[in-house]
DNA sequence: ATGTCGATACTTTATCGA
């Protein structure tokens, strides 16, 4: 089973190249962040001619997010616990039915928290306590279950080009980076980390200043695994290609293969 | 650390968010 997740910055301008991706690389399931369209504009049809099951929890013109599964949906949940006044559409968790029993997929769009003196930061710490608090819910089920999604998260120095100019940013910052570890100290895995030990591995490139062509990037886009699914995690990568297209989005597919 | 991009609106250029 190969579970892949995508900031594709807007279903409208990257329809035809997530169909394109989609058609030469074939996940079971794919985790997309950034839609910037509400429900009723998301073009499932074309997702479902290729035959995926939608799930989409979307809002007008920002944010968003949706889950695309060749298998059906057993339960679909938008919003994240923890806070009922928060209208920024950004978690949608859902679970299938796998031979081994169930799989639940957790697709989130953690929050930039940019600029850092602005009210945005101390959003994403409490959004990042909130995906913690779910998370030990989760666990407490002691089922396989995957988190994955742009989480804004440089995790260590290696995952950055330049780590001593992002030591102020929010993704980078040492509290957002803290609140991060304890997603991993909750017994969670970095599927990538547990398969790569190489530096310099990003799944984003900004589109300013050249970057993608200094290779100026940043990891920032995660699955994190429960026990349960990382005990069968047979690989993980990032697909850096679609970088390379034509009107492509800022961030690439990051992808496991779980043998369930 | 800014050489860009996507979506929006009292649009055809400015603003916001990333």
């Amino acid at each position: 089973m190969k579970i892949a997740t995508w900031n594709i910055n807007g279903i409208k301008a990257r329809r035809d190249t997530l169909l394109t991706w989609l058609g030469q690389d074939a996940p079971d399931i794919v985790c997309i962040q950034e839609i910037k369209c509400m429900d009723e504009a998301f073009p499932s049809e074309a997702f479902e001619d290729l035959g995926y099951n939608v799930a989409v929890h979307g809002q007008k013109s920002f944010n968003g997010v949706a889950t695309l599964s060749k298998l059906p949906f057993d339960e679909v949940t938008p919003r994240l616990d923890g806070d009922e006044a928060d209208e920024q559409a950004r978690y949608l968790e859902t679970v299938v039915s796998v031979p081994s029993g169930v799989l639940r997929i957790a697709n989130l769009y953690l929050p930039n928290g940019n600029p850092v003196d602005s009210e945005k930061y101390p959003y994403k710490l409490a959004w990042m306590a909130r995906l913690q608090a779910r998370a030990e819910a989760l666990l407490a089920l002691e089922e396989p279950f995957v988190m994955a999604g742009d989480y804004n998260v440089i995790p260590m120095p290696d995952d950055v080009h330049n780590p001593a100019a992002w030591t102020d940013d929010a993704l980078f910052k040492p509290e957002t980076r803290a609140e991060f570890r304890k997603l991993l100290n909750l017994g969670l895995t970095d599927a990538f980390r547990a398969c790569h030990d190489e530096p310099h591995r990003y799944s984003f490139w900004d589109y300013q200043a050249g970057a993608w062509q200094k290779n100026n990037g940043l990891r920032i886009d995660h699955l994190l695994l429960s026990p349960q699914a990382a005990d069968h995690l047979v690989a993980c990568d990032i697909d850096s290609t679609p970088r390379g297209w034509e009107k492509p989005s800022d961030h690439v597919p990051v992808w496991i293969e779980l043998k369930l």
